[in-house]
RNA sequence: UCCCCAGUAGCUCAGUCGGUAGAGCGGGUGACUGUUAAUCACCAUGUCCGUGGUUCGAGUCCGCGCUGGGGAGCCA
């Protein structure tokens, strides 16, 4: 197999005058009398590389012009400063071959298309420039999130994917079972004996790796989590998918101010990353899905993270001039139009709200010694509001069994996470982050649905 | 799961008061000496989502269903 060149690379570090082979899909053909244009797509950039076919140096030339969008050609050329105004280089052709044809009924047409109509085919989706761009940020989004832990000395944790507790508390499990759908083995009392299962006990697919990763933090100090996670909740919103991406730090010895110190970091990172490294599908993204996209990024990757206290956010809300649909009342949570009004009308930019009402929140959050509020924290980003959100973990076994008996979380199943609090117990505090969510917010895509390859929502693994 | 909106050509959509359907793009054919979602001319598009009903007559009105979108809840 002969080395490929991406054309990402050719135009990066062009040698002019050079004979070269590339490969790729045909995005659009234009032909006249005498030279007919081809615009060459290998998905490793936005914009391709044109290539050129004049008559004179092709005795195929017309046959070669019946070329139709979406084929696959090899073809090999000398790369030339190209005397047209949109790109630098061009492809004088050579040599042209046609790896693989395309008819008419080829559905991705040289024009605009509704992303809902896209979706219908999502198998050829990857082809098109939005979804070329949205899937190389994805790409490059994940190796940054791995370089970024790995320059903070963080390990990274496979927790499982596959896991027997469901009392954690953050949705409906997936169940998995190699039992038979029909004439499963009941038990006495006529329920499914799950003890005859594979397992030998009733499990499920992941809903998160918190609790595994607070295991490895008291292990290695700095872990983090990134991966595959399940809600079999039946949600039917652009925000909401069965199966997503899931980033989850933990840190040892960390209270609530060091894991917030680490989320701003973790975000001003990854936003002068998308800036930087993907500056091309940034700019398509500014022009073509979001207007004012870039600013807003870079607003985020400059600013100062403030943050305020729930009991301060709650204050706010109420001296506001809008009206809200939902009541702002202290023991109540926050709702999507609280959290943008804080971050864009009272602050200005990213905030953290800290030290939320107990009730509101999950039975492992470190409790305060006001004993109403826990060391919660959200992130809230201007344009959707929460975009991470995190805690101290209470770490005294003794307050932990007691909040998981006025919260009813029975403590059996959970025996392994105990232990964690009964030796050598630390002070420690994560977060979680939606991966889709945070594609969705540097990119500009309002859909999640749009940032998975191939989504997964009620009714639809169709792909 | 609840509420709202939509479904007409390959795609995006128009279709008036109920009288058997139209545009742009795409496709095909031709023209054009360098195009940029090329341009120009000509040609063909159809289970009007399905189903039942009202009516002399339904793309149009009504019921039910399916699909898609938006909002809510849940949350990442």
């Amino acid at each position: 197999m002969s080395h490929r060149i991406h054309i990402a690379d050719l135009l990066r570090c062009p040698t002019p005058g050079a004979s070269t082979t590339v490969h790729g899909w045909v995005r659009s053909v234009r032909v006249s009398s005498e030279v007919a244009f081809i615009v060459l797509n290998d998905g490793s950039n936005l914009e391709g590389i044109q290539v050129v076919l004049e008559r004179t140096r092709l005795p195929d030339f017309d046959n070669l012009c019946r070329i139709t969008t979406g084929s696959a050609l090899r073809v090999t050329g000398t790369l030339l400063p190209s005397p047209g105004a949109r790109q630098q280089y061009e492809l004088q052709i050579e040599e042209l071959q046609v790896v693989g044809t395309a008819d008419s009924h080829y559905p991705l047409q040289k024009k605009r298309h509704s992303l809902e109509y896209l979706r219908s085919i999502a198998h050829l989706r990857p082809r098109t420039n939005t979804f070329g761009a949205v899937f190389r940020l994805r790409s490059q989004l994940a190796q940054a999130i791995h370089r970024f832990f790995a320059e903070q000395g963080f390990l990274y944790v496979n927790t499982p994917i596959i896991t027997a507790s469901d009392c954690e508390g953050a949705g409906e499990l997936f169940r998995v079972t190699a039992l038979p759908p029909n004439g499963a083995p009941r038990n006495e009392g006529g329920e499914i004996d799950f003890y005859q299962d594979f397992f030998g006990r009733k499990t499920g697919l992941t809903v998160s790796g918190q609790l595994e990763g607070e295991l490895f933090a008291q292990a290695f100090g700095d872990i983090y989590t990134f991966g595959p996670t399940f809600r079999a909740e039946n949600s039917n919103t652009p925000r909401h998918a069965a199966e997503f991406w899931m980033i989850e730090p933990e840190m040892a010895f960390a209270d609530l101010a060091d894991d917030a110190d680490l989320a701003a970091a973790f975000i001003r990172y990854l936003c002068r990353f998308a800036l930087e490294q993907c500056s091309e599908d940034m700019a398509f993204f500014d022009r073509h899905i979001e207007q004012g996209l870039l600013q807003r990024i870079r607003s985020v990757a400059e600013a100062d993270f403030a943050r305020i206290e729930y009991d301060e956010a709650i204050r706010h809300l109420q001296q506001a001039t809008v009206s809200f649909q939902f009541p702002v009342q202290w023991g109540l949570d926050l709702q999507t139009e609280h959290e943008r009004y804080l971050t864009e009308t009272v602050v200005g930019g990213p905030v953290f709200v800290l030290n939320y009402p107990k009730e509101i929140k999950a039975f492992y959050m470190r409790q305060n010694d006001d004993g109403r509020t826990v060391a919660a924290m959200d992130l809230l980003v201007p344009k959707v509001g929460e975009i991470i959100g995190g805690s101290q973990r209470e770490e005294r076994l003794e307050r932990l069994l007691t909040r998981m008996q006025e919260m009813g979380v029975p403590r059996e199943p959970l025996w392994w996470y105990l232990d964690s609090r009964r030796w050598g117990s630390t002070p420690h505090a994560g977060f979680g982050l939606g991966f889709e969510r945070l594609v969705m917010y540097l990119s500009g895509m309002e859909n999640i649905r749009d940032v998975l390859p191939f989504p997964r929502t009620p009714r639809h693994a169709e792909f």
